[in-house]
DNA sequence: CGAGGCGTTGAGCGAAGTCAACAGCAGTGG
DNA sequence: CCACTGCTGTTGACTTCGCTCAACGCCTCG
């Protein structure tokens, strides 16, 4: 069987599912045969959720895999007494869902207007069986999300609210699009895909907190607020060098 | 080729990498055929570290993997300001190692004495390609991780200063004995592998509150402690009621 | 119009940080 | 042998950052 070469395959950038597979180096597809392509299209579905419903809950049992194909997804964890952690964000074009496990041990949902490209779990497991390539994918997938955990464990441990507030915003503005390239930029302008309480709730801060470092960022004149949800960066150096 | 039962491949508490392969089901090796058996043990081997040893550097090129055979590693990243945070723990029979990446973004320090088995990412990477199922593991180690390290930003970012030292030493507790079983244990007496200091960078504190948090755990007989480092705790059940 | 959700601002408080002193201990060298 | 140094850990006094509580403004929706 013909492999794509490892070169590709170390480009991390790539979704894992697509179902509208018209540029199949970019996804899990450009692993797969055509056959395996017709395959994989049959048990595919492409969802859309508004912001703020559920996708799946927290011991729930998973039943499906999913890719982002647009919007943003919220995973977030429970302490027993209700106190709430965001624990990632997924782009697209992510790959959500935890393989192999039986129940999900969080729960995600939407934060913006999202678009899914599902397949149920047992299609995918069984794909997998067959193309090692997928599951490297799926590998490189989790790699690069355990990357990112381990960076937002530094800015929950050991930033200043300010500085978590500015790597918050500096995340978001780095990865709302996937299509623009990082470091063409130097001026954005994006809408949060969060509110006031979920951005506390992923910096470990709250509502206030957020509230005030805002405004004294804008006061700094380091962002400008139109509407509450959209926010302009004139200088995203600037930005980045208050992320501590 | 003889594939291991899927049943098998879901146990993720296996070793990844082990020299001495007398327990093939429990490492890497029982996805390997005889012959790959004597492939990889003409590359792998045996070393030790002593307390403090770096095991690899902050932007250091990646030249080996490795697995743990028995002590603790301590996984940091640091601020450009000197802040540091621990990004996690590795216990025997942890993976060590970011497969895939042309250099290391963290850390790795011995932090009780270390014996690790080493092999050159050549020859690792080469071996997967020749067996999918070396992959399969790898792909369990970091979901493993990955879980691990989200739970780990609840504690970060939702626990109070006394929460966060509980859970801290619940971790150790239920870790430190890779052959003990957590659940058939109440009272456990162990040595802590980390000094304070690595505690507070674990945990986003400071060394004083640690201090702090301790002596109020000694007083209020949740904890015993034997010259700084040895811990006897009389009740795992009162321990976790603690951690939040 | 009022209700409810979301966001901002202020006043006061408290948990954790900072600064400083000191104790215990291992290593070292006169 | 003891003085000296350096490292780790503890404790106390004081400060401060971020939390709590409360009031209020601004939307949207019914």
């Amino acid at each position: 069987m013909k492999m794509s070469s490892r070169k590709d395959i170390h480009n991390s950038d790539i979704p894992i599912l697509c179902q509208s597979c018209e540029a199949r180096h970019k996804g899990i597809c450009g692993a797969l045969e055509p056959q395996q392509l017709v395959e994989l299209a049959r048990h595919t579905r492409q969802v859309r959720h508004k912001p703020g419903e559920e996708l799946i809950g927290d011991t729930e049992e998973v039943k499906s895999y999913a890719n982002v194909i647009s919007g943003v997804v919220k995973l977030t964890k429970m302490l027993a007494d209700g106190r709430q952690q965001v624990i990632g964000l997924q782009f697209a074009p992510d790959f959500l869902g935890r393989p192999f496990a039986e129940e999900s041990r969080l729960s995600a949902e939407a934060a913006s207007g999202v678009n899914l490209c599902k397949i149920p779990r047992s299609a995918l497991e069984s794909m997998i069986k067959t193309s090692p390539e997928l599951e490297h994918r799926l590998l490189m997938q989790t790699l690069k999300e355990l990357d990112l955990a381990r960076d937002w464990m530094v800015t929950l441990g050991r930033k200043t609210a300010s500085e978590k507030v500015a790597s918050f915003l500096y995340l978001i503005a780095t990865h709302i699009d996937p299509t623009k390239d990082i470091e063409e930029m130097d001026s954005i302008k994006f809408d949060l895909p969060l509110t006031r309480v979920d951005i506390a709730d992923f910096l470990g801060l709250t509502v206030e907190t957020i509230s005030r470092q805002l405004t004294k960022m804008r006061k700094d004149g380091v962002i400008e607020i139109e509407n509450n949800r959209t926010f302009f960066v004139p200088s995203l150096e600037r930005l980045e060098d208050r992320c501590g």
